[in-house]
DNA sequence: GGAAAATTACGTAGTTTTACGTAGATGATT
DNA sequence: AATCATCTACGTAAAACTACGTAATTTTCC
């Protein structure tokens, strides 16, 4: 789906961690550190000269915060996804964070793979929550309300038909298993296959089973 | 790897949850209803009797509680695994019931799917915790000692290499781009692949994925 | 009654994965 | 020196999946 590697721009105004972060993007081929930048005015020229996909962006910044710069940019370059990777784990600075409209968020305790799985799914425009800002925002979720948000994979994404597959997808049925159990044509099952990858924005069964858990529809909540 | 489906007796005094276990077993195929019992002695005269390879047991049975039934029949009958279905969440009754012999423990509040899923799991020799009881367990963890438990996937079960080849899987690598990465050939990511289903017990990378998680193996506690 | 969405299905061709067996090289352990 | 674990890799054949395009039925909804 995106075979060319996801230019990164870093924003922090500890130069260690953009050299941190440089090395650490280095040596894969599906992303490309392509800068850094120390404070708002060194992104917002970095982007008015170059492609970037998503920013990894530090919150407490001097000057402006990252918040500021993530409103700044997200006017400017809607284009441009925004993750978050901080320290901050205060409710009001991820809603804030989100607000300014960052795509994703995530503690800086994470590790290389959740930084590499969040530039994906952001790149392809998708959300991504590390696990403990999750956590975080269910405990705050039932008085806190919603500020109009881009609602990019609602659920009634996939059609009834669909979920049913996946749910034998993640059931371990092969192909023709399914076709077998729905009484249907295995012609069919790769059909509806196709269009949940497309619609998930997905291809393969690893990506699509992410996807399922970020919208629980593995275990809990499935039309059992 | 398990062809022929999987003969399941239902223990509970309860005949309701037995007729209903046995509805929602029926259009399985990989998974047989092949009884039901009420009482202890049923259900050893009926293993006897029959090939079972899973007991779904209820703990709350007047007479033997599934307690003891479970420690009876792991005795006598040690290859026949036991799903602990039930809504006790207590954490002595759960490790009671593990240090009987269960191999899963789910909570009555499960799903179809997190049944099935469990039956599965416990059929070929893993153990199965739902994730509420895994919770609770993990509340516990760090005061209760042990019980020489038979640990079947502890931990080691795969080399750095497995892992690595293991954790490029799990960020949607083909084996072909895994072979690139770490410079050796296909052939050789492909027999780490089979070693890895091999020693995981599993057959595909959804099964492989689950185990993945419950090991903890996705992203947390990696070796970014 | 007609448009739109959902479900069904085929063809063709290419790629990827699985299944099994085998086996050399290396390093650690005893 | 021998054993064991790990990492490496090939061959062969079959099975499974992917990619794209197309399109006939139903169903659903306005």
């Amino acid at each position: 789906m995106c075979q060319k590697p996801i230019q990164v721009l870093v924003v922090d105004d500890h130069q260690i961690i953009i050299d941190g972060m440089k090395s650490i993007l280095q040596d894969e081929e599906t992303v490309q550190f392509a800068g850094g930048a120390n404070t708002m005015q060194e992104a917002l020229d970095f982007i008015d000269q170059h492609q970037v996909d998503v920013i990894i962006m530090d919150i407490s910044m001097p000057g402006h915060s990252g918040i500021e710069i993530t409103r700044m940019i997200k006017e400017k370059y809607p284009d441009v996804k925004v993750l978050a990777l901080t320290m901050h784990d205060e409710i009001d600075i991820i809603a804030d964070m989100i607000d300014a409209g960052a795509s994703g968020y995530l503690l800086k305790k994470a590790n290389m793979n959740e930084v590499l799985d969040a530039l994906q799914t952001v790149a392809r425009g998708q959300r991504y929550l590390g696990s403990k800002v999750q956590d975080i925002l269910m405990d705050d979720f039932s008085q806190r309300r919603s500020t109009r948000q881009n609602r990019e994979y609602e659920s009634q994404l996939l059609t009834p038909r669909e979920k049913e597959i996946l749910q034998l997808m993640l059931r371990e049925f092969s192909n023709d298993k399914i076709a077998e159990k729905l009484f249907i044509s295995i012609r069919t099952v790769e059909t509806h296959r196709r269009n949940i990858f497309t619609k998930t924005n997905t291809k393969n069964v690893v990506g699509l089973i992410k996807y399922a858990m970020k919208q629980g529809l593995t275990q809990n909540e499935s039309q059992a």
